[in-house]
DNA sequence: CTTGACCCTGTACCAAGGTTCAGGGTTTAG
DNA sequence: CTAAACCCTGAACCTTGGTACAGGGTCAAG
């Protein structure tokens, strides 16, 4: 294993696409672990920081939370549980990963319904889409 | 067709699931139809509102954000759009929808992966989630 | 040895999505 | 006829997830 080169914040939100604010808040927020600091107090990241970073932007993306997605990252980290509590984290979350995953098709199902329902060149109106995302069989967790 | 009940604000946020101020918010933000009034100015919303409800907090369960959950819904209603424009929205929605199910996918693989990976009864530590739930290859919208 | 591009901190501010409040009518059960 | 349980409005307030600012050090190039 080579030396991972250290990042400063610039750097890090740079090559992770986000605004350099957003480092220090999800280094407080705890989902970035506190970076070791150059003499002069600069902060200083590993990579594995940027790997964190990506991961938490793509959960963000799937509708998870800041604190939902910290809950993810801390599956591995906490020193005081077991492979069993971690199994049994990982198939919640599989759980509602799952939920989402269905719901998505239902929608992706109903806009092409009305994709091709909407076949014709003529006005709106004849094109239900309500009809056809709806129905209330739904997933409502919440 | 039988008379559709109608429903007051107080009525229809309860069968939603929501706080009865949030029918107003959505009422003011156009996701739900303008009610009609009773003699005494209480509102009065036809059944379908009740399905609108319903979709608008699925599709936010499913990151899309108010504005976009009215792109969704006005997919229909608008009065001057051609059914060729409409296909084409819906296309695009169809397609962000697939890079959703696709990242979602990989969370899930990821977790099971862990899940699996976790099998034994050991101390943590050794249940690496970071290193299957990263790497870079990952739809990067926004 | 200075100037521009970084970095530090604390604090203020912003947008989205709601929720609560104040002040006031209405309706319905007892 | 009155109290509880609704409903109305405008406006203030709250949480989440950031962003921006002020006031001040640092470092690399010229």
């Amino acid at each position: 294993m080579r030396e991972t080169e250290m990042l400063t914040r610039g750097k890090l939100a740079g090559r992770g696409g986000v605004n350099i604010a957003t480092i220090r808040y999800y280094e407080k927020r705890g989902l970035l672990p506190e970076a070791s600091r150059s003499p002069s107090g600069y902060r200083l990241f590993a990579g594995d920081a940027l790997r964190r970073l990506h991961f938490i932007k793509q959960a963000q993306v799937l509708g998870f939370s800041l604190d939902e997605i910290g809950d993810l990252l801390s599956l591995r980290m906490q020193p005081g549980t077991t492979c069993a509590d971690i199994r049994q984290q990982a198939r919640r979350k599989i759980r509602t990963v799952d939920d989402k995953i269905r719901d998505l098709q239902r929608i992706k199902q109903a806009l092409s319904k009305l994709a091709i329902a909407c076949q014709g060149a003529g006005p709106t109106s004849e094109c239900p889409i309500l009809e056809s995302l709806d129905g209330d069989n739904v997933t409502q967790r919440n």
